[in-house]
DNA sequence: CCTTGCAATATGTCTATACATATTAGAGCC
DNA sequence: GGCTCTAATATGTATAGACATATTGCAAGG
């Protein structure tokens, strides 16, 4: 059953479905807000609160004495998802394992400015690891947190909760940088996630921080031909 | 200079400022409309108004009785940004163009659904083109086009428009879903980008609709480590 | 023809008020 | 103590009115 809607919610999924429907294309000029109240018979606020809604979902666009419009479509903001490697492997119904195989603390490199900014003054804590799923090799991960941040992450057992799952429950982050490339296996990413070298590998290299303040960058080098993200950029389901 | 805010924008960017900082952590009661209305010297519907953008935004969780709290980040929604390959060009103050090396009206091969939904019952156009970066190759681009959604598009002249840039200002989407993965490159793949063979690939596959009828499904190629896509999540910049 | 200025208009913001609704703290009862 | 019912409370929705502000169309003047 659908829930009730309140008015300005109604009035704004009519507007969205003409737009999403395509019956009212690019630039069309939406009903005036006046209009839209004796359709309604409600007050301008009522409608107004519905524009504004469409406005942050960027569906429209308003002009003063001009009127609304449908807005271009943008081309580049598509909603990326990247699911965590533990759930992902589960919610295909295979066992998620993860081997530790690094894990010690150290000082950031001098001649790497990105180690130095992320250290904030401290020390690093570098962790290397692989997720499993269905006991074959999935994901290898590498990872640097600032123990700035998170100094309470030299003590988790790393062995057991893998490091993304540990930093998510303790230190919450406000702010991420993914960049997503390609790249041809080494020698050793190779033997690790037991591809042939040279394999194409997908790389998600993140950095995530905490009001401004760095906390961790993780690598994670996924198979190429196994594995893809998805994107999505349309109604907001 | 920052432009004249209006009150319930200054409202919503202190309480959204306190958050970003960590000053206010996840599950923080945020003050109750009534302390910001006194704070603020301002009706409650001002207020609301903030807090009603700040639930838009994913900051806020507010629970009836009991207050607005702040809600904990959401793991995975960043927004992945995938400009335009001609505009990614310019930006970087390269020349770009684009060569044409196939356009084909064509049945769709009945042992391939994808090819048949997409068709919708009419024709493809099939469209094949190296995007060209200060005269070097960026990037490959496979398209079909349904000519039942999009039928001027088998008259466009592909060989001075790109077929994205075409089809944006033509036939406006309204969702798309992209798959992101990498693939080493075979014979064909590395001739035209100009990579040595096997060479890793970053592959984008999008495919786009309008108001639930699909109109393409572009694949866009481009050398693995000459490229990368950038996701992000946190502040609304 | 081009410019300037005015007035009409549609959106933007805000108030004060009203009632609806969900939830919780606490009172009263077994 | 554990249960239920009730009343208090904070948010949710909506109204009618007011004034601000940006932009457009048009008219008057050069």
């Amino acid at each position: 059953m659908t829930r009730a809607l309140s008015l300005h919610q109604r009035i704004r999924e009519d507007i969205e479905g003409q737009i999403r429907s395509g019956a009212w294309p690019a630039d069309y000029r939406v009903p005036f807000e006046t209009e839209l109240m004796a359709q309604y018979g409600c007050a301008r606020m009522t409608v107004s609160k519905a524009m504004a809604a469409l406005v942050e979902a960027g569906l429209i666009v308003r002009r003063k004495r001009a009127g609304s419009f449908v807005a271009r479509p943008k081309v580049h903001a598509p909603v990326l998802n990247i699911p965590d490697i533990p759930s992902t492997i589960r919610s295909r119904g295979e066992a998620y394992g993860f081997r530790l195989r690094l894990s010690r603390v150290r000082s950031p490199d001098p001649a790497l400015p990105d180690e130095v900014v992320l250290a904030a003054g401290g020390e690093l804590l570098e962790i290397e690891g692989v997720h499993d799923a269905a006991g074959r090799p999935f994901a290898l991960e590498r990872r640097l947190i600032a123990l700035v941040a998170a100094p309470d992450a030299a003590l988790a057992d790393l062995a057991t909760v893998p490091p993304g799952a540990w930093l998510l429950e303790n230190i919450a982050w406000t702010e991420a940088e993914s960049r997503i490339s390609a790249v041809n296996a080494d020698a050793a990413i190779a033997s690790l996630l037991d591809l042939h070298e040279a394999a194409a590998c997908l790389v998600v290299d993140r950095r995530t921080w905490r009001g401004g303040e760095p906390v961790t960058r993780v690598c994670q080098i996924f198979p190429g031909e196994a594995y893809d993200l998805m994107a999505r950029f349309g109604p907001a389901g």
